[in-house]
DNA sequence: CTTTCCACTTTCCATACCGTCAAGTACTTT
DNA sequence: AAAGTACTTGACGGTATGGAAAGTGGAAAG
């Protein structure tokens, strides 16, 4: 059977953060809402839906007094990503479309 | 500016729908319908709301006495469609995959 | 004729989800 | 004590998705 596109990852702002977790081994809450560019509370939901979904850690600790926040891909995670990317070649490929142009 | 994500085509049955058709010059409702076993009305929808971004062209005609519907990507269908998977294509190269198999 | 089929189209719904904004929390700093 | 930091939660409004079912315009059958 050929991958399925996850629903936990599909939506825009969901891939986004996926897939910038899968880059890294970890990543500051502020990065990840800077680099997309969305607001904290977007942020924290998906992060939070994620954590459920079982795809996200969320580390909290501290830098020097300040509270900060971590998140990062669990071993599941990396593995739905992978097979959501799967799923978008499976079906990209059908139309025919290659990074390499004719 | 990096392509964004075409929200006429992002939802995953759009997605399928569009590629299908972006592999074609012109495609069957029935074979679509079947192809990606989705109901009646949800591609008869996905079709509309295709056709009114400018992105699908709806022909109807008969086949001996049946009406028949064929479904083709416009220019713009075709284009859209490229930027988007463009847009999938950066996001995903972010974590060091592709769309594209290799 | 008139009922039934066929090939979709539309409407009705119920759910679900997305993002904004406002308010809340737990400290820390001034 | 008041204000700020770093998020979290709740209330909302708007959109969208899909299934079920009724509707439409012929064509074929009885």
């Amino acid at each position: 059977m050929t991958p399925q596109l996850d629903p936990a990852i599909h939506a825009p702002t969901r891939l986004q953060i996926v897939s910038l977790l899968a880059a890294a081994e970890e990543a500051e809450f502020a990065f990840v809402r800077d680099t997309l560019d969305i607001s904290d509370s977007v942020l924290s939901k998906h992060a939070s839906a994620l954590e459920t979904a079982g795809y996200v850690k969320i580390r909290k600790g501290y830098v020097g007094k300040r509270p900060r926040t971590w998140f990062s891909l669990t071993n599941l995670g990396r593995q739905a990503y992978r097979n959501h990317v799967a799923a978008l070649q499976a079906i990209i490929a059908r139309s025919g479309l290659s990074v390499f142009p004719q």
